[in-house]
DNA sequence: GCGATCAGCGGCACG
DNA sequence: CGTGCCGTTGATCGC
């Protein structure tokens, strides 16, 4: 057991010195800003790193139940409550459209409480991403199709950003949405709305193709009533680089007319 | 500074007594599964929960730089690695496609080792969900539009889930798509989405309308250039249920023709 | 279980 | 800054 003006001073010293702190104990959580919560009290972990964040974990799932991101201001204090002491601790934060944020954190007991050093330079690197997918792609279109040219990546349209844009043998726009994962409607409307604003804008034949490792039964009859593509694509995700490792073409050229 | 031993005894305890393990110290961390990621040295906290989640926090952001959810089977060993001893805790998980999924992250010090129990069988009460306003406006579309009639609450379409489906005074059919906060392109499309499906399903003039508390100008746009319709909803998260503060009529219509 | 969508999404990169 | 969109998204709800 730690004492609320012990587990104070742990918080505040780990303020003051860049610190990380850890406090497990008790507690009960209110929430109010973007929306609102309570969470009424149970055993959890508080995280207060040094950059402001604050995180509320409970004994289970991935996610924290209460949070703040980086740039809350964070401040503890030992209050009276029914007559009973308890620590709160408190991070605050203005939101982008100057509304305020705040959690609070009622301590009644505490079994932890200690603040530590991280000293961390390093940065993650990941491979696999849907960039590195679509930048191996952009290197080998012929791999979608014979004749593809590469015009231009990450091109942005009024109604977004399209992955890449190509041309086909005929001298067709093709839009090229690429997805790491199971493509679903979202993927499907998201390519239907470049194809559309890019048809509309050049007075030229767009075509569309959606290219994923898998895609969805809805997705696909969208595609369809589109008139639009799927490509399968398999690849492997390897260090240094992700690999395209099997190409197969599902459907072509569904609105060849 | 803890031994490599007494943390691995940590750990197997925290798996076996359904405790959460705290572990603070240098590490580098190795993943792969859906995608594949490095991160080299540095300290770190390791959040090992009672339900197989598995966090890796670096000392900013909000984030786990590397994580595993619930499910996940935790393993900690004491290794020799280039002549040096080490602790590595792995986390291995199935994937619902069947592959594997890895984390491994190897401590070369320890600061820290600790397991505790978090008892916890309190859930979290939200207010401002975008369930709930979409109630709360269901209880009265009139603040929408007169003579809006209710016909039906999340139904779901073939390629979706329509928020509101209602009737207006003419008997159209209105698709209502309610966003919680700004919304963008996406929520455009997604209601474009059901309004078409519907428009064709059913032999029915079809009306849409986006509610939320603001709206892009892209979307906007996007909205106009479709014949669809925006509504600004102002609410106010409170507790025990968030309100309707004001509402304002910014577009009627569009479609009227 | 998969599919679709929401989330106080978070984070990033680009205008 | 906002806007758009990816994410090892996670979490939830409905089928």
């Amino acid at each position: 057991m730690i004492s609320f003006s012990e587990a104070k001073q742990v918080v505040d010293h780990a303020l003051s010195a860049g610190k990380t702190a850890l406090l497990v104990g008790n507690c009960a959580v209110k929430y109010e800003g973007r929306a609102a919560s309570k969470l009424s009290e149970g055993d959890r972990l508080l995280v207060v790193k040094s950059d402001g964040t604050f995180l509320v974990h409970q004994s289970k799932k991935m996610a924290a139940i209460n949070y703040q991101g980086p740039g809350a201001v964070v401040s503890a204090a030992v209050e009276q409550r029914d007559g009973a002491e308890e620590l709160v601790v408190t991070a605050r934060r203005k939101l982008p459209t100057g509304a305020l944020e705040r959690i609070e954190v009622h301590f009644h007991s505490l079994q932890f409480a200690q603040a530590f050093l991280l000293k961390d330079d390093a940065e993650l690197k990941v491979f696999g991403s849907e960039r590195q997918l679509s930048d191996l792609l952009m290197d080998d279109l012929n791999l979608i199709e014979p004749g593809l040219r590469p015009l231009q990546k990450e091109s942005d349209v009024r109604k977004g950003t399209i992955d890449i844009l190509a041309e086909d043998f005929r001298k067709r726009l093709v839009v090229i949405e690429v997805k790491r994962r199971t493509a679903g409607l979202d993927a499907v409307t998201q390519l239907a709305r470049y194809v559309d604003e890019l048809s509309k804008r050049k007075d030229r034949q767009t075509r569309g193709i959606l290219v994923a490792p898998e895609v969805t039964p809805n997705a696909l009859k969208m595609l369809e009533r589109g008139g639009l593509e799927f490509f399968k694509l398999d690849y492997e995700v390897s260090n240094p680089s992700a690999k395209i490792k099997g190409l197969e073409k599902k459907q072509r050229e569904l609105s060849e007319f």
